[in-house]
DNA sequence: TGATCGGCTTGGAACGATCCAATCGTTGGT
DNA sequence: ACCAACGATTGGATCGTTCCAAGCCGATCA
C-alpha cells in the first residue's frame, strides 16, 4: 500500500467464509465515493473536505475529526485523473526500461525505484526506445499526452543530448549516472566508481598484496577510466607499482584472454577488476593454471552481480537503494517546485566492498 | 549508473549547431491545444472533433479531412486524464516488479510487455509488494486511486488468491503462468516446461545418448513436476530406462552434491536439468572428475540464461516476447470487452532447444 | 408542396477534483 | 453596541473529454 493516510479498507480480519471467493466486496454496485459523498455524510461542504486532506491547517480540529471519520467509514480516495485534469499533476514519473547485461543492477534499482516513488505518492510508468534518439522523440508523448511529471535517465554517456532535451521542454528529471561533460544542469545521483576500486585495492594491500594490477575496458569509456583511476590512486598512495592495465570487452571470451596476458605479463598477487565479468575471466584463467584465487592471486570485481556471490568473489557493491530513493527524492522535489532547478543538487554514493574467498586468503 | 558497456564516446554525427540546445519548441508559451481549439480551427465543433477521433464513420469524409488538417497543424493529442475522467479508463496496467533470480527472465518480458502494450495503445505502471497479501491489498489502491485497467500477474502458485480477488473485483487480469490448481476462470498464457524437457531429452536421444537422467527440483513445486514429467514422457516413447531423478533447490553447493549423487548413482550419458543453475552443477561436478561436457555426459538446462551461454550449456529458452504481447492482447481485449471473461483464452507457447557445446559432442 | 426520414452536427451536462471569490460566524477594539 | 478583522466554510467556475438529446439539412415519398 502507498498512502500514508488514514484509509480504512479493513477487508483484513474477515474469513473467507464459504462461498464466492471475495472478501472484496464488488464495488459496482456501490458508486465510488467522491468528495461530495463525503462531504454530505460529514455535514459540511465539499472544499471543506478537500481542505482537511490538502491544507489541514485551515480546518477546525473538530470538523477534521469529523471529516476524517467520514472518510474512513466511506474508504474515500481522491480520484487520480480527477486531480489531474485540475492541477496537471499526474505523479507519474517516467522510466525506460532497458535490457540490462544480466547484472541484476537495473533489476534492483526499478524494485527500489517503484518503492521510493510509492512512498512519495508517485508511480512509476515504463517506456522503451532502441536508442536516444528514439527516446527523445518519444518524450513528445509521454508528455503531452501521459503528461508524466519527470523522467528517471539511467545510462548517461558523453555527448547525451536528452538532458538538454528535458531541459528545453521543461520536464524534470533526475539521472542515474553523472554527467560526462559539461553540460550538468540537472541534477543526479552515482556511485563513485574511483571510490569502489580504491576500496577494493586498499583492501588488498591491507592483505598483504603488494603487486596489484587491473583489469579494465578499452580506454576511453567513461565509466571505466574513472574505475581504473580510483585503482591507479590507491596504488600510488599505498606506494606500490601501477603495472600497465589489462583492457577488455565485456565478453567472456576476450576476458579470459585479457586475462591470461595480464597474469603472464605482470605476474600480479591481486588483480581488481572493473566488472564482475572480467573478474570470472581471470578466475578462469587462473583455474586453468591450477592456481588458487584468494591464496595465489587474489580477485575483486565490481556490481557484485549474482555470479560473484555464486563463485565466492569479492565484489564492489553499488547502494542502489539509496541511489534509488534520492532519485525519487530529487525529481519529485523538483516537479513540486521548480525554482530548485536553478541549483541542482548532485549526489555522489560511496560503494562499498563484499568480501568473499576470492580475496581473503593469506597472501 | 553500472553499465557493463565500454561506451565510447561516439558523440554521433550531428553538432550541436550552437545557440539553445532545443529543437523543442516550449509549449509553455502556446497553450495545449484542445478539442475546441481544434474545432475552431477547422470550423466544426468540439464533438465532432471528437467523433473523427473515435467515431469516423459518423463524419463525411470531406469534415473529417479537414478536422484532421487541424489536428495536425495544431499539434493536437487527447489529454488522457481527461478521456479517463469521463470514461472512466486510465489505459494503465499494472504489473508488480519482482526482484528476479538473476536470471534475465523478467527483465525480458518486462521490456517485451512494455512495448506490446505500447503498440495498443496502453502502458504499463509498477507497483510493489512484499508478499501476495500485501498485493491484494495493493489492488484497492491501484484500482481506485490510479484507475488501472487491469493486472498482469507473474508468478503463479498453487493456492494463488489473487485472481480469485481480482475478479471478485472486477478487475481484468491475465497471468503468465498457468493456473496451478482449479481456480482458471481467468485467461493465462504460459510456456510448456514438459514440452521444453521432452524436447530436449528428444535431441540427447537423437544424439545417440541412452541413459538420460534427469536432476529436478525437490517434488511438489509445480513448475518442477511439469519439467519431470516431460523428461519422462520422452524417455519413456524412446523406449528408454528413466532412473530415479535427482533432487535439489537451487543453491549452487546444493546443486553440486546433487549432481555428484546422481553421476554416481545413475552413471547416466545425459542429464537434462529443470534449470541452468542445477545443469551448472553437474558441469561443475563433471569438471571435477576430469569428464567433459558434452563428449562424455551432455547436460541441458532451462531459461537460457546468461550464464548458459557464458559457459556454452545447451538450453531451453522460453518464447518471452510471444508471451508477453498474448499477455498484452488478452488483457486489452478483456478491459475493451468485459464479456470475454465469459469465455478465457487460455495459451500454451512450446519453448524452444537452444543447442551449444554441452550436449553436442559424440556420444 | 409538405411531412418524414436519416445522416451529420450541435450545445449542454457530466466525470471529480481544485481554485477563487464571496459569505458566514466569532472575536476584539472602541 | 457597532464595525472591523479574521478564520472557517461555502457555492460556483473550471480543467478537457465523452455522453446525450435535440437540431439542422437535404433527400425521398405521398
Amino acid at each position: 500500500m502507498t498512502d500514508a493516510r488514514p484509509d480504512v479498507d479493513a477487508g483484513t480480519a474477515g474469513p473467507p467464509a464459504g462461498g464466492p471467493p471475495d472478501g472484496v466486496r464488488p464495488d459496482v454496485t456501490h458508486p465510488r465515493p467522491t468528495l461530495d459523498s463525503v462531504a454530505a455524510r460529514a455535514g459540511v461542504s465539499r472544499q471543506t473536505v478537500s481542505n482537511v486532506l490538502n491544507l489541514p491547517h485551515l480546518v477546525r480540529a473538530e470538523t477534521a475529526r469529523r471529516v476524517s471519520a467520514a472518510i474512513a467509514e466511506l474508504g474515500y480516495r481522491p480520484h487520480r485523473a480527477a486531480q489531474q485534469l485540475r492541477t496537471r499533476r499526474s505523479r507519474l514519473l517516467g522510466l525506460r526500461v532497458e535490457l540490462s547485461a544480466g547484472d541484476k543492477v537495473f533489476d534492483r534499482f526499478l524494485h527500489a525505484l517503484t518503492e521510493a516513488a510509492d512512498l512519495r505518492g508517485y508511480r512509476v510508468m515504463l517506456y522503451t526506445a532502441g536508442d536516444d534518439e528514439a527516446e527523445i522523440a518519444a518524450y513528445t508523448e509521454l508528455r503531452g499526452r501521459w503528461d508524466i511529471d519527470g523522467v528517471v535517465l539511467t545510462t548517461t554517456h558523453p555527448g547525451d543530448r536528452r538532458t538538454a532535451h528535458l531541459a528545453g521542454a521543461g520536464l524534470p528529471c533526475v539521472t542515474f549516472g553523472r554527467p560526462w561533460d559539461d553540460s550538468d544542469h540537472h541534477p543526479w545521483v552515482d556511485v563513485d566508481g574511483a571510490a569502489g576500486t580504491a576500496e577494493a585495492t586498499r583492501h588488498l594491500v591491507g592483505a598483504g598484496r603488494r603487486r596489484i594490477a587491473f583489469l579494465g575496458w578499452p580506454a576511453g569509456s567513461a565509466v571505466g577510466d574513472d574505475r581504473l583511476a580510483g585503482w591507479a590512486a590507491a596504488v600510488a598512495a599505498a606506494g606500490l607499482p601501477a603495472p600497465e592495465p589489462g583492457r577488455s570487452v565485456n565478453d567472456p571470451q576476450e576476458a579470459r584472454r585479457a586475462a591470461d596476458a595480464l597474469l603472464d605479463t605482470v605476474r600480479p598477487d591481486a588483480v581488481v577488476c572493473a566488472s564482475d565479468l572480467l573478474a570470472l575471466g581471470v578466475l578462469s584463467a587462473l583455474t586453468a593454471r591450477g592456481r588458487i584465487a584468494g591464496r595465489d592471486v587474489a580477485v575483486t570485481g565490481f556490481d557484485d552481480t549474482d555470479i560473484a556471490a555464486l563463485v565466492g568473489l569479492s565484489s564492489v557493491a553499488q547502494p542502489l537503494s539509496e541511489v534509488a530513493s534520492e532519485c525519487a527524492r530529487l525529481v519529485t522535489e523538483l516537479v513540486e517546485d521548480p525554482r530548485r532547478a536553478d541549483t541542482p543538487e548532485r549526489l555522489l554514493l560511496a560503494p562499498r566492498l563484499v568480501v568473499r574467498d576470492s580475496s581473503s586468503g593469506p597472501p
